[in-house]
DNA sequence: ATTTTATTTTAGACACCCCTAAAATCAAAC
DNA sequence: GTTTGATTTTAGGGGTGTCTAAAATAAAAT
């Protein structure tokens, strides 16, 4: 099965809209995704839906089939690739990384990927902490660790919190430590287990074991 | 000026086509290097002339403009640039390279052709041997040497003959040894100044000082 | 100088991907 | 159960890039 460019960038965002909820993805949100009209969807879903990448009841939204999801991680896969060598090799930062892999995901070649991705030494994990899928479409879940038992030096990234308070969240806000953000942990203090944290390469931020064990990491 | 990918390639191509001959290019040339038919290509070359990258007078041919040729050899340096990539990063093969770089081309990101110019240390000319225009689009030439003036283990690619005579034309159809070849000097004679070569990465070819002497090589 | 041949251009059509405007459908409110 | 409002689809159209078939032009042969 052969997809344009446009259509691989439509798999890709309803996938990823599927991945969030469990429920069929509306025309609405992947026209929200897509930056385009709804219009111009229900044109696209007709034709993928003709491919048999998704599944399509008129005016009931759209679920993606495994021959789909499959080319989707292809997609993943490939993106992710390039900013691990966007970021490792050429030295981009971190939020350089998407635009570029955008158009270099599209790149028709087996043999590069399989290249590049040797070339890398096989990376599990993409710059954002994502994880890469395998050229299978398996992809590992990365474990997520409180930050207070990360070790000094490790960096990782924000996925989650235990509290979500609206106060806890006030408080996450105003250290810029929100959901995404790149944490490095920069000294922990045995006696009483409070961290001091590099949040975004650029923010130091302290705080008590409590806090700390209440934001959720992935390790990178 | 922005190019379509097509364009860009249309343009690719009459910037070639314009390099081996000084005439004007002809719409069936064109359509011949582009795989395409003269009507597709007489369509292009009337938005080719709208955006002012190629002059054009119907019937009789195009000239590129000099902004025109700018913006070739900006393709030109980002294809050559992605196949020096592929050769010593990737452990591509020389002639595994062209049309993945056709692709890789067209990515836009004056800071990605950056990056991977320092990466790449500021190669200067290709695995064929064709020099890489730098980004103001200035060309490096490289000096032609006889191959019997090229030292053991060096390798280069085969560009002229100085002798263009039947008989040696036919003498280096027989070897192997077409305009384009890469060759390496394997052993040379110092006694009578004959060398031994490897032509294309797999014919070994011997030969006298005279013969040697004839062909000319770039260096790489 | 006229005819023939080759080249090039135009005309009309189709696939892709986007749009706006209008119609159809669903879901929620009454 | 209707009406109202939001969502989604269809209809029609525009730009890109390709094609075939036919017309226009240039170049070569007589």
């Amino acid at each position: 099965m052969n997809l344009t460019v446009a259509e691989e960038n439509y798999l890709k965002a309803i996938y990823h809209l599927s991945e969030e909820g469990t429920k069929s993805v509306s025309t609405n949100d992947i026209a929200a995704e897509m930056k385009t009209k709804p219009a111009s969807v229900s044109d696209m879903l007709r034709k993928l839906s003709e491919k048999e990448v998704i599944s399509y009841r008129k005016y009931y939204g759209v679920n993606i089939t495994p021959e789909g999801k499959k080319l989707a991680l292809q997609t993943v896969r490939k993106h992710r690739l390039w900013e691990v060598f966007l970021v490792e090799k050429l030295n981009f930062a971190w939020d350089e990384v998407h635009e570029v892999a955008e158009e270099l995901e599209h790149i028709q070649s087996p043999l590069l990927i399989q290249r590049l991705d040797a070339y890398l030494n096989y990376p599990k994990f993409d710059p954002h902490g994502d994880p890469i899928p395998d050229e299978f479409g398996d992809v590992k879940a990365r474990p997520r660790v409180p930050i207070n038992e990360m070790e000094v030096n490790q960096s990782g990234q924000i996925v989650a919190v235990k509290d979500s308070s609206a106060a806890f969240l006030r408080y996450m806000d105003k250290v810029g430590a929100y959901i995404g953000a790149r944490v490095k942990i920069l000294d922990k203090v045995e006696f009483d287990g409070s961290v001091e944290i590099l949040v975004d390469q650029k923010k130091n931020v302290f705080m008590s074991k409590d806090v700390a064990a209440n934001i959720l990491a992935i390790q990178s």
